[in-house]
DNA sequence: TTTTTTAGTGTGTTCGAGCACATTTTTTCT
DNA sequence: AGAAAAAATGTGCTCGAACACACTAAAAAA
């Protein structure tokens, strides 16, 4: 049972050559039909496997992959995403697959699309792209298909249809599985959804939170619920909340979409307003410290050292082991409180 | 740069031939002081990572791996294990290792050495046990230690410094988890901590659930709760659970501590007892099934599937790449609620 | 009929590590 | 010094897939 064939082993029991059966195989034609009925008849019978570790030894090509990220330098929530792809790169450096990053400024398009320009510039065979800018993003995927370049992405999803594959979170469904824990948190009154730092290139993830969040409340009719929409930007973040506070003194909870829950929660504690239950993204050091504190309620976790591993490794697993590539790939919801948090920071 | 040196470079380098760079390289001896240095000097400067395809293409050793597991067809909460273990075959499947499963019934100590004893006559090189009786395990693993068998566990721990590696969860911990769930949906009241169909083999395993779901409430002193604890055993789970709830008709919540919430569940929901809040574990269909219709609140997911995975993969892993086995790995504990509990099904 | 073309088949080499064995060099002993 | 033993080193084959190239046989053209 489950006997290991070789292309030989095929070879002699159909009677030809090891040539003939690779023939076969990849149908490169210049085979009779005689033969080629004898070796089908074999490989119907027996469970032809190759042998993926001599098919890769043999291959000289080295597969190029490159990684369009963020500088975690300009923006630390990218941090987590270096390790993934290092990991990869570990994963991956014995085999013939090469890793490389190229950093953009998150806050310049220009930045983006120098980045996507020296990307190009390195001939690579696919690229993983963090999607920060929407427009700028389609016009480089277009260049990309052009080159016959695989394109994957991660984090923020991009409606294109040459994109091959998308890596992230269903975000509409993290804002319900968000709303489910404020509604155990609270019985009833006023929370506010609050935006940090909104822009164009990452809109649209904040608002698919948004509605999530908000059709949670809607679809369970819970009308002793109000909730308020809040965005608040850098330098202002702190001054506007606090008006916010003023104009809303009876506020029970908040729901932060990014990963900036640490900055709203700052400013409770200085006012040593414990009761407003806090629920925000992303197990970064700031967030897990106020998780420890007792101020910050719940994290939803968005594992972005997974979405960028699994990124890099599904391009990798395509060319090493023609691995078909999956359309989408979602990552689970992780519900974070402050009794599991230890476990799913590595 | 990365420039991926052979041993053929090396020797070319150092001035020597392949077999003598060989011979460094796994100190088999025979070499000159002055030929080994030459070697030495040059893998100082480069940065040498044997090819393991190569390596592992010539090696006719076929390591065996076997994996000893209750019989999923007498109790179905080890299923997801054979899915776990069925991926690692999948993955391992081109390489020289060779995974095989033996079932045993959950319920006879002596199919469990019987188990022991098929295994060790096929003179695998490394176990890995679902040790759900204590003692049997412990005097197996010192056979197993005696062939020099390394021995894996999984889901349950046992204590014997002859076992290399654990995969499983923090009990305590996934009790304490449980503890901040219940404290969320209630404020006060009486809880039950429910075993059902405890026996010797899985006592130790509720046991650090129950204690680590009490330290929460006695460490956070929430004095309003009482906690009771109930023990449930087969055939009598439903008529002596409905004694319980005579006895106590303010209940507020019952804390599950293995799969069999639905069984509390189903008995719940016939008395349209809608008010008391269930948390349990695993995310198994019957749960879910409750999970949907409101009646569970959360369960704790234990992911068997994955814990039999790493269970093997680490092994034979350790076998083709001579990666180190970590004492224990622990899975994180997952929330989970009818929100994000589509992510975690497979 | 002989030569050329082409379809069909088989052979041999490559990849890198590992190891058995052959060969060379050095040391030891008579 | 010369033979034998021991130490050091080099050579060559293997694993399985892939592919270039050599070869045979039959079909087409001269």
């Amino acid at each position: 049972m489950d006997k290991k064939y070789t292309i030989k082993d095929i070879a002699q029991m159909a009677g030809v050559s090891k040539g003939t059966v690779d023939r076969v195989l990849h149908n490169r034609g210049k085979v009779s039909p005689a033969a080629l009925e004898k070796i089908n008849e074999v490989l119907n019978v027996i469970d032809y496997e190759p042998n993926l570790i001599a098919r890769n030894l043999k291959n000289t090509k080295i597969y190029k992959i490159c990684v369009l990220l963020p500088d975690p330098e300009i923006d630390s929530y990218w941090l987590p995403c270096v390790n993934g792809i290092q990991d990869a790169v570990k994963e991956f450096k014995p085999y013939s697959v090469n890793i490389s990053i190229q950093y953009f400024n998150p806050e310049s398009k220009k930045s983006f699309v120098n980045a996507n320009n020296a990307v190009l510039s390195l001939e690579p065979d696919a690229v993983l792209i963090a999607p920060v800018f929407h427009k700028e993003t389609i016009e480089a995927v277009k260049i990309y298909e052009e080159s016959n370049i695989i394109v994957n992405t991660f984090n923020n999803q991009i409606e294109s249809n040459t994109v091959k594959c998308f890596v992230g979170q269903d975000l509409y469904k993290s804002g319900r599985v968000a709303a489910s824990l404020m509604n155990l948190i609270l019985s009833e009154g006023q929370i506010a959804i609050v935006h940090i730092d909104e822009s164009l290139k990452n809109a649209v993830h904040m608002q698919e939170k948004e509605k999530g969040f908000r059709s949670y409340f809607e679809e369970k009719k819970l009308n002793n619920f109000s909730l308020t929409t809040l965005k608040l930007k850098h330098p202002n973040v702190e001054s506007k909340f606090l008006n916010f506070l003023e104009e809303n003194p009876h506020l029970k909870g908040i729901f932060i979409t990014t990963s900036k829950a640490y900055q709203i929660a700052t400013t409770l504690s200085e006012l040593k307003h414990k009761k407003i239950a806090l629920i925000g993204y992303d197990l970064i050091e700031k967030n897990v410290n106020y998780l420890n504190r007792g101020l910050l309620h719940f994290l939803i976790h968005q594992n972005q050292k997974r979405q960028a591993y699994l990124g890099v490794s599904t391009l990798a697993e395509h060319f090493l082991y023609s691995k078909e590539i999956p359309e989408t790939i979602l990552l689970p919801i992780d519900i974070i409180n402050v009794e599991n948090a230890d476990f799913y920071i590595y």
